[in-house]
RNA sequence: CGGGGCGUAGCGCAGCCUGGUAGCGCACCUGCUUUGGGAGCAGGGUGUCGGAGGUUCGAAUCCUCUCGCCCCGACCA
């Protein structure tokens, strides 16, 4: 390709709207053009990139076994109204109607149609199991799409479906799926960790997150220093520490008054007592009753481990009002001492010697609380998992990392099946629902994940898989004869070996072509001036290397060719 | 949905407070010079000042409404 034919804006100013570096050099370099909130435009060279990673995608998935399909975008409310997510997914599914009043919604994710479609094909087990998938236009409409490709409303998705007899079959190709995003991701040169992850409105029984290291990752995953346990710190689990006895001798409970001071922060400081000796006290509606929640001050409740721990449906913080008639107080001064309610604790309260809790009146404290003497608790796992807790596999003790959420997988059981009907024949002539499994992949996501892992101040650096060319020739100066007619030269035999090149045959100046070139960040590019020329020398640099090398002219498509050979 | 902010040339921004000829840098076009890290000189084009309504002799500027976008929060595969 000709850059001077291609249409490539590179931009030398940051837009002012870019919130993370992939965004900012996706736009730079002339990848992606935003249309409207969450929703852009694929330049040439960001299509060139996505469809690395789609191809990547797609072999893989093809040789683990899948197969590929093309489901449409636009999904009858009925397919949606029979797995009940019409009402459950929200505001997310953007609906609309037909001319003729008819309701649809724009697919953002296809358990709905793929499992409507096998249940009408698949009548035998002796055809499982199947493992379907799309590489297709998804649409949520989220609240605060940003960080351009990396949480778009509009995005590209790989997302794959397997249907079963039984449940071990199931659990195999969970496993094989998880083997083939490993290497998935590891073609496409990322630094990664499968984690284990809540499995949201999704649904299903299991799920594991591939998880992209990044600072600017919105996620938090904890993973353990000694053994392969990771999660995220959304499920990640802490071991229950063991018992030790406290340094401090109990003391008399005491009534302090605290006006106004109702956050830990100010409780802490106005007593000057250190965050953990205090016991945060949450006041909970949930389907089964009011519910009180402790933990230590330093630490933060996990509310999805609450759920679990009271086999709650839901769980929602409650209002001033339940929070006063619970504590006799205004929000921020309950305590467990008395407290009418069932309560639940995490470890980080059990055997509190001399703790500061809430009062259950305004303006007042307890200090000297000792747990098992002043109130009583059933103990659970329940805080989101900080830095340094310990592992519950292992000895070890958990590190958080941030991560970018790019594929994630579930073992969806018969959610769906059963919801729709969807059922085979086994071998014994019985009616079952499919066992099935879901597969995803954000394909945006992954490339600006990569750029996000592979970058320095001057520019993007592409690992050669995801790469939009592989090399690029620079011609310092197009109007010198000879110059030219090498670089033509090299870019033709470059191209005839197969070698995606591009030339920048631009009249431009040398320091124009060498900034776009380190912003775009093709692996190798060729530098071909006058004076290098005159000795029949070309220069050879490595987007990755500081150092450049020179060879003879005659050799550079071979050197370039062996250089992309290395990993 | 709550809080905050921004919409002025293709991009980045100033001007608005205190109403009076719409500006700067980059980009773009022409010419000459230049040619190894975002060139120099000269000349040139560029705007519904996001939109609608209002106040005023006069509105980018003040007021009201509205649309879009960004940030923080709530929420979320």
């Amino acid at each position: 390709m000709r850059f001077s034919r291609m249409l490539l804006p590179t931009l030398k100013e940051s837009p002012s709207d870019a919130g993370v570096i992939s965004q900012n050099l996706m736009m730079r370099s002339g990848m992606i053009r935003k249309v409207a909130a969450g929703i852009y435009n694929l330049l040439p060279l960001g299509l060139r990139v996505i469809t690395r990673v789609e191809n990547i995608v797609r072999e893989e998935m093809n040789r683990a076994g899948a197969q590929e399909v093309s489901m449409p975008v636009v999904i009858p409310a009925e397919l949606w109204k029979e797995s009940h997510r019409w009402d459950e997914y929200g505001k997310e599914l953007l609906r609309l109607r037909d001319r003729h009043g008819r309701e649809f919604c724009l697919g953002p994710t296809h358990e709905e149609v793929v499992t409507d479609m096998v249940r009408r094909e698949v009548r035998s087990y002796r055809e499982l199991p199947v493992n379907i998938y799309q590489i297709q236009t998804k649409f949520r409409d989220e609240i605060r799409p940003r960080f351009g490709l990396m949480r778009g409303r509009e995005f590209t998705m790989k997302d794959a479906y397997s249907f079963h007899a039984t449940d071990e079959c199931a659990e195999r190709e969970y496993r094989n799926m998880h083997d083939a995003y490993c290497r998935i991701f590891e073609r496409c040169g990322l630094e990664f960790r499968a984690v284990e992850a809540e499995t949201g409105n999704i649904g299903g029984r299991f799920s594991h997150e591939f998880m992209v290291l990044a600072e600017t990752g919105e996620d938090a995953i904890a993973s353990c220093s000694a053994c392969s346990y990771a999660a995220n710190t959304e499920r990640a689990e802490i071991r229950q520490p063991d018992e030790t006895a406290s340094i401090h001798a109990p003391k008399p409970i005491e009534t302090v008054s605290t006006p106004g001071k109702k956050s830990v922060e100010e409780v802490s400081a106005f007593l000057k007592i250190a965050p953990s000796r205090l016991i945060k006290t949450l006041i909970y509606d949930t389907d089964k009753g009011v519910a009180a929640a402790l933990v230590a001050g330093n630490y933060d409740l996990n509310e999805m481990k609450l759920t679990r721990a009271l086999d709650a449906a839901w769980v929602k913080l409650s209002d001033e009002d339940t929070v006063k008639k619970t504590s006799n107080a205004p929000i921020g001064f309950a305590g467990p001492v008395g407290l009418k309610a069932d309560i639940w604790a995490d470890y980080s309260v059990k055997g509190m010697v001399n703790g500061v809790t809430g009062a259950n009146s305004a303006d007042a404290h307890l200090i000297n609380v000792c747990e098992g003497r002043d109130f009583k608790a059933q103990f659970a796992d329940l805080r989101v998992v900080a830095a340094g807790d310990a592992c519950p596999r292992c000895k070890g003790t958990l590190e958080i990392h941030r991560g970018i959420e790019v594929g994630h997988i579930f073992k969806l059981g018969t959610k769906y099946s059963e919801a729709m009907s969807a059922t085979f024949l086994d071998a014994a002539g019985k009616e079952r629902p499919f066992i099935m499994g879901c597969y995803g992949i954000g394909v945006g996501r992954t490339a600006a994940a990569s750029i996000e892992q592979n970058h320095d101040d001057l520019g993007i650096i592409w690992p050669r898989p995801l790469a939009p060319f592989s090399c690029e020739v620079v011609p310092v100066n197009v109007a010198d004869e000879g110059t030219r007619k090498a670089a033509e030269g090299l870019y033709e035999s470059l191209n005839a070996s197969g070698i995606e090149t591009l030339l920048d045959d631009r009249d431009e100046r040398a320091g124009v072509k060498f900034k776009d070139a380190d912003l775009i960040g093709i692996p190798v590019r060729v530098t071909i001036g006058e004076r290098n020329l005159k000795q029949g020398l070309v220069e050879i640099k490595e987007r990755r290397a500081k150092e450049a090398r020179l060879v003879k002219v005659e050799e550079a498509a071979a050197t370039v060719a062996g250089l992309l050979k290395q990993a």
